[in-house]
DNA sequence: CCAGAATATGAGTAATTGCTCACAATAACT
DNA sequence: AGTTATTGTGAGCAATTACTCATATTCTGG
């Protein structure tokens, strides 16, 4: 009875105010613990414990332990979107020159909503049957990316759209990613402005920018 | 008795040929349990058995499960070096506006090495206790990078030669990783060499290569 | 051929896990 | 108040796991 999981989606529907209370208290028990104690340790008793909620209630809502972690990865999923949008909306308003500074800045900006969780998100959490939301933000972001250089298509030397937004948001999120991961030095001061100034210099070097809208 | 892992590295050293092969016979079963089941799949009691090994024999020479994966991604990172020490001896013969599409293909070529492990060796493997072994490779592909960049530093225009590698290999790494494992059509035909083409531009580009050595 | 070292075996134990179910408490509605 | 639906509880079972140890087998050097 352990090998076969039924779903990852939610068992009931929250009606009440009670019962959303419960809801919302095992997600952020289950992020909590995912950055406290990490992937392994994040079983549904201990999950359940640290909301403060029964063994049963959390089976009442969530199929097991991938529904939480997928709803904690939905929710973090949607923090970031916010924070792309927000940037992308900004970059329009700009010639593409400023508009990528803006976008590059806004990758290391979310990343930082949640650095920790966003850690054992990617080294932690196995891109694995209901899991794969992971990747989920990097599809949209690819789409945002790729709708924006087709705006600004006349103002490029690069035709392949499709090529170039994947190699942009590709090396984009990587370079943030494991700046903010692994070289947290770079995080504050004058190495992030740096950082920003050459990703961007790469990536409109890349797409060949020349004046224009 | 769960919670605590001993150690990571081999119990025992193996003498004679027989226990060699025993090693071996692990490794290997290790493996391919990996590639075929996941890394949730691979228990100990699992892999004795697909090596035909008692699984008193397995602890004989690894304290678990850690020692195991940690193993087989040695001998993974093992592979990859190669095909990139070659890739950068070949590279060190040419102009550096040719190395860098020699060192981009062998990015390329890495990944085929065996593309299934990789993947779940990148996607499922816990980057936790003694299994960030994964990040190894990238830091052994850096400070090499590095070297080579320090080799050509009068034929670039870049001068911050730590940030510089960084910012390559991050980007190279990512978009062959990306390419292989998420767009397999790239893999073979025409698409392949434009998705070189395309990214060593980007980081000629990017690091600024005038005429020189 | 033999003694001791090296290697191999696998039933068995303790811990942990996912998950159910019979029941209790609370809310909503009439 | 009483009836019904919603929500909450946690002891406990079955499966799985990591790992040990007493024993058996195979090798090596003499």
């Amino acid at each position: 009875m352990l090998g076969q999981k039924r779903s990852t989606r939610a068992r009931k529907k929250a009606a009440q105010a009670r019962s959303r209370a419960t809801v919302a208290a095992l997600v952020e028990a289950t992020a909590r613990i995912l950055v406290r104690e990490g992937f392994d340790r994040a079983s549904t008793n201990r999950i359940a414990e640290e909301a403060g909620v029964s063994i049963g209630s959390l089976y009442q809502y969530f199929p097991g332990k991938e529904a939480l972690v997928a709803a904690v990865i939905e929710r973090h999923n949607h923090d970031l979107m916010q924070v792309v949008r927000q940037a992308m909306a900004e970059a329009e308003r700009e010639p593409i020159g400023v508009g990528i500074d803006c976008l590059v800045a806004a990758a290391i900006e979310a990343h930082r909503v949640h650095p920790a969780l966003h850690r054992v998100l990617a080294e932690q959490t196995p891109r694995t049957g209901e899991l794969e939301g992971v990747e989920l933000f990097h599809r949209e972001a690819l789409n945002l990316f790729r709708a924006y250089l087709e705006d600004h298509r006349d103002a490029l030397v690069v035709t392949d759209l499709d090529l170039a937004a994947f190699i942009c948001v590709t090396s984009i999120e990587a370079l943030t990613h494991s700046a903010v991961i692994h070289r947290p030095k770079i995080l504050s001061g004058e190495a992030r402005q740096r950082l920003v100034a050459e990703t961007s210099r790469m990536i409109a070097a890349y797409l060949g920018v020349r004046g224009g809208s």
